[in-house]
DNA sequence: TACAACACGTGACTC
DNA sequence: TGAGTCACGTGTTGT
């Protein structure tokens, strides 16, 4: 008899989505869909579950970790082909404690086992989901498209935040006139009234620093009734 | 008899990795490491996949695509049930042209379809290790956390590149003279010789126009041998 | 010892 | 029909 060995639980169902993949507005969140209809407890297979890793045979002579990969088929296909014995079906056992105890064991280990495998699918498939949307605009839903598409846009946004990143400093200090391109020019004017031209000279150099002209010297030649001022401000080449 | 249908064709050693998962600096490579000792032809299992997909009723009226989620259990549950039959184990079978042409194809159905696996779980454990490479400064090697650090570095990169953006715009703006925040200033000065100082106000003009001054307006007035000249500038208050 | 993470083969489903 | 994708249960390995 070929059994499929499929962990049909009679809780199962209370776990077990079994969603529709293809579903193109739920891409994976259809193992959260709880099941409506209650399943009239059709099997209860827990005893095929008897002889789970009965006759495991450990070999413990394969040097794990490396390259070594070949044996772990092989140590593989001779436990199937060790584990090829009676199928031990719902039939009366003798009912030792040992044996009673050991089967719960075993089959709750079995039990909780897939348990925690359904749960770590489950948030697998809920961070795919939340990754997906981040890159839902440019990735299809599939698992491989939307981790490719996040390696990807990951590279872009780096590249696009080291670029913009220098375009900022460049304005910085393009702002600042901290910019090795500046040049130094000369801005000469002359003003009389200089009683009064004072202040409106330094509210000019006052605008002019708040415009972060950055002056470098100025000298300034009182003569009678005009204020010659000749300054020596930064500027950049465009 | 209990099989495991497990698929252990004669030449699956040559794809199979059956890797180390937790080796440390190989994170999702393992797949690709070939063996190296040839296993010596143990079993010919393919009469066992024979009977695969033998009865598989398809129970058409499940409605496809949408929240019915809990009838493909039942269906996956019928069809276990009704596929216990007998199990068709490696006897010699009348050689019927037809029989020989179906299991062929059924068994080479089912290898491929198991390679076509092997090589998709290949692809995106590569395309795992691609997003690893882009993450690995936040995030440690196993799936959930990769694809959960993508999606908050993701989310992190779009939030600091927005900001960036904006801060980008604002220097521009700065820098442009198109502030919201511009004032209106009047730069007032005087210059005698005006043959001569046109060009110099020209020059001082085309200097504070390449520092991106903007001038609203000029209102020049020449009298004997001097030059006053009223300005409109934009600056900006800090 | 139990748990977590993984790769595997497999059936179901979609296009 | 066939290729592609997915979830499933399971065995194995490292912690």
């Amino acid at each position: 008899m070929q059994m499929d060995s499929y962990y049909f639980h009679d809780d199962a169902h209370l776990f077990a989505g079994c969603g529709v993949p293809g579903s193109p507005d739920l891409p994976f969140a259809d193992l959260i869909a709880s099941l409506s209809e209650p399943l009239p407890a059709v099997v209860e297979s827990q005893s095929a579950f008897r002889e789970y890793r009965g006759v495991g045979l450990e070999l413990p002579g394969t040097a794990r970790g490396g390259t070594g990969n070949g044996i772990n088929i092989h140590r593989r296909m001779m436990g199937v082909l060790g584990r090829m014995g009676p199928a031990a079906e719902e039939e009366e056992r003798p009912q030792h404690q040992q044996q009673q105890a050991a089967g719960a064991v075993e089959s709750s280990r079995g039990f909780r086992h897939m348990m925690r495998e359904r749960q770590r699918r489950e948030k697998l498939s809920q961070s795919y989901a939340d990754l997906y949307a981040m890159v839902s605009s440019r990735s299809k839903q599939d698992k491989n498209s939307i981790v490719q598409s996040a390696a990807v846009y990951i590279h872009e946004l780096k590249v696009a935040k080291e670029q913009l990143q220098r375009r900022n400093d460049e304005l910085k200090a393009k702002i600042l006139g901290h910019d090795e391109q500046q040049q130094c020019v000369k801005v000469q004017f002359e003003v009389d009234e200089p009683s009064s031209s004072v202040d409106s000279m330094i509210g000019a150099l006052t605008r002019l620093k708040s415009m972060n002209v950055k002056t470098r010297g100025i000298h300034s030649i009182l003569s009678g009734q005009r204020l010659t001022t000749e300054m020596n401000v930064e500027t950049t080449v465009s």
